[in-house]
DNA sequence: GCGGGTCCTTGATGCGCATCAAGGAGGCGC
DNA sequence: GCGCCTCCTTGATGCGCATCAAGGACCCGC
């Protein structure tokens, strides 16, 4: 998990070679930058004229309530484009959930290079309505225990079929995610494990025992 | 709120002339279809190979889980855009709030049609998943008296600060949109107007008494 | 190893909203 | 008007998750 940058010292940086998938034009002018966990990658109500991918690392975008309750809008990682998803401003901040490294290209570069591009970035917003929508669900209509296993299998389903999952991000943040509080998604984790549904090697790595019993928590939804 | 056509008889009508606006050229390729109120205009799961905009009336989509639980993702009212919320296959069905008149068009059409419409596609997308985001930070981490009042807030911006707002959906659907019972919207909606914050002249028309404790209500965000 | 930090879990209690139940208001056909 | 339906409101009760509180696990520097 160490950082191949320093991002006091080396904030640009030639775009790594990635060519091969369909995006790879898109990106060849970015500039890579690394942040710190925790580091901001850009705030609430900026300007939105920069798109973004994740190279290492994982992001989230949140939003604060003035009394501070704080909602996560979602989770980035590797090989995932996110800053695109609103109006001219951020409405979500976004932040290095740990170090990090993201590849960032100017908006406007990518609205001016005609049709094939233009396309991708318009497939890419849909994406996210999508998974926007999904959470609308999840969040509206699921008790907290399908929240939790939902969040689950959806990190797994992620993981390409990967056998043991690791969790990039802490519990608080799950919960901010999921509409819930640390505590909550702690006892629903506690609860998933007892019912031998899933079972942690580590705090932040687990491997799920019964998909079926899992996929019966999740799809409810039709 | 009489219909100007019969939907069992005239499915197929010129589009009417709208010029004048951006999106009239998009437009102007579509056919009109009439729909009874709780009709479905789509279905979950169905080819998203159309587009769709609200000429008279009032939408909804909608997603039902397994054992009945439903959720409204967005409504739309005359002038908005819709179903071009998802990638190849819908994830909510749409449905009729009331008898209502809406505009089709092919989206294969809007994708060859080049350059300024497809861009205008992108921004209407934007525009979903700007609202999807909102209905995100609604859900996770507002209070049932917050939802409401957002809900209302939300309605009477989108009448373009008309004195009197009318709801044209029932309590259900405004229970489903905002993730609560329909006794608990009834509750709030009383609750608001003891408190001398909105004020309703009819089950569904409702006027907005103190917008400074509105706007308090629904801008604890940011 | 040891101290001290952060993060996580578990238990006890309480509150906000759901659920259950009943009655009221408005609309429409006749 | 009158009956009947659907939709809405209000009240009583209960449950799921939040809140409050305490202790355990892990990590890192030294």
């Amino acid at each position: 998990m160490a950082l191949a940058y320093d991002y006091k010292d080396v904030h640009f940086l030639p775009t790594p070679q990635r060519g091969g998938e369909p995006v790879a034009a898109l990106f060849r002018m970015g500039v890579t930058m690394a942040f710190a966990k925790d580091e901001e990658i850009y705030g609430q109500d900026e300007d939105a004229d920069l798109i973004y991918r994740v190279l290492e690392g994982a992001v989230r975008t949140t939003r604060v309530m003035a009394d501070g309750r704080r909602q996560i809008g979602d989770f980035y990682l590797a090989g995932d484009i996110f800053g695109l998803e609103t109006g001219p401003r951020h409405r979500f901040a976004a932040e290095a959930v740990r170090d990090s490294v993201i590849l960032v290209i100017k908006s406007s570069a990518l609205r001016s290079a005609g049709g094939e591009v233009e396309r991708l970035g318009w497939e890419a917003t849909r994406r996210e309505l999508e998974r926007a929508q999904e959470h609308v669900l999840l969040l509206g209509r699921k008790t907290a225990c399908e929240r939790v296993a939902s969040f689950l299998k959806d990190l797994s389903d992620k993981s390409g079929g990967a056998k043991v999952v690791d969790l990039p991000m802490g519990r608080q943040d799950i919960a901010d995610y999921l509409g819930l509080t640390i505590e909550t998604v702690s006892r629903m984790l506690s609860q998933l494990q007892s019912g031998r549904i899933v079972s942690f090697c580590a705090t932040r790595q687990f491997r799920i025992v019964n998909p079926e019993a899992l996929a019966r928590l999740v799809d409810q939804a039709h």
